[in-house]
DNA sequence: AAATTCCACAACCGCTTTTCT
DNA sequence: GAGAAAAGCGGTTGTGGAATT
């Protein structure tokens, strides 16, 4: 596009953030709010591009951050989200209250990716790099309890592709409501003209976006929201389960009922939706997403050795 | 004690996506 | 609808402290 990025400007200050900078920073932010931050640096005092305003306190700054060590059940999240996300560090982010996706990313790149290498497993695909070279960590013989058991996380992959190849929702979990579950399921989505691979269905939805679904049984105010990709939005009353559809710059919600091949079914979904998200929102969410709440992703793999429950079952 | 290496993490860079005009 | 600006994202680099030689 041609225009100047907002870091082009010569004189202005790069490296580490003095403590009289971050001051000026938050001092601004506390009164004004972010946003427009290439604006903030002349009105805070800073001689720094707004994109780094930005990134400092987002990353840094920002009160509700979380630092310092992860947890165990941190550290477990980010090995099995990762497992099947990838680097996708936000969304993954999402999924880990207050922690950032820098903060995560860094993580994984000193921490767990070297982790996984000496365990012999490939960090891109958790699968073992060689044959039998896992057997000396999985062994059962307690030395790893409680770290993630690297078996199972190969054994979801394997189902994942094969049920992704069939375009079908992958389940772990027994099929008790009180059970934790994991979805993985596709959300449909208007065709997009270069998804050529993508698969075509009923009144040209495609389907070429995954959400990860996780909520849980115990805590209904848990703050994490049941769908994972940023900025995608659900209905806020509804008592039908329905498809949405990404229709330009906003997200619609399109019921199973009485849909018609006309538009007239699609209702708009409010832009303030998803910061006023309430919890019988998430659960129609998640009846939408036909899934049971889970726990957490953790739960997954908790007390069970062999996979047991893991199932799948045709999704759309 | 000085030099070197290692490590964690903050910050930058370039690109893409979203929003605004 | 087009172009510009802003925001978001992920890969990479730079920095400083700790550990090692």
């Amino acid at each position: 596009m041609g225009r100047m990025p907002c870091c082009e400007k010569g004189g202005l200050k790069k490296g580490l953030w003095t403590p009289e900078e971050d001051k000026k920073l938050v001092a601004y932010v506390e009164k004004h709010g972010h946003g427009n931050w290439r604006s903030v640096p002349d009105k805070a005092g800073l001689e720094r591009c707004g994109k780094s305003c930005r990134l400092r306190w987002i990353n840094y700054l920002k009160p509700d951050i979380k630092r310092g060590n992860f947890s165990m059940e941190e550290d477990h999240t980010i090995i099995q989200l990762h497992a099947l996300l990838g680097n996708k560090w936000s969304i993954i982010a999402a999924h880990l209250p207050r922690r950032t996706d820098n903060e995560i990313k860094n993580y994984w790149n000193t921490n767990v990716k070297k982790r996984l290498i000496r365990m012999g497993l490939d960090p891109v695909t958790h699968k073992p790099i060689k044959p039998n070279t896992f057997e000396r960590y999985g062994g059962g013989h307690g030395q790893f309890k409680n770290t993630i058991n690297t078996n199972h996380v190969a054994q979801w992959e394997s189902a994942r592709m094969e049920a992704e190849a069939r375009g079908s929702v992958l389940q772990v979990g027994s099929h008790s409501s009180h059970q934790p579950q994991l979805v993985l399921s596709k959300i449909p989505t208007q065709p997009c003209p270069s998804s050529s691979d993508s698969v075509s269905t009923k009144h040209n939805t495609v389907y070429n976006m995954y959400a990860l679904v996780l909520a849980t049984n115990h805590d209904p105010l848990w703050p994490v929201s049941p769908l994972s990709i940023p900025g995608w939005k659900v209905p806020a009353v509804s008592t039908n389960v329905g498809q949405f559809t990404n229709t330009g710059s906003s997200l619609s919600y399109e019921s199973d009922v009485n849909v018609t091949e006309t538009n007239s079914q699609i209702q708009k979904i409010p832009e303030n939706y998803l910061s006023n998200l309430q919890d019988e929102d998430i659960m129609v969410a998640v009846e939408a997403f036909r899934t049971i709440r889970c726990e957490s992703i953790l739960e997954l793999f908790r007390g069970s050795n062999d996979m047991e429950g893991l199932n799948k079952q045709s999704f759309f």
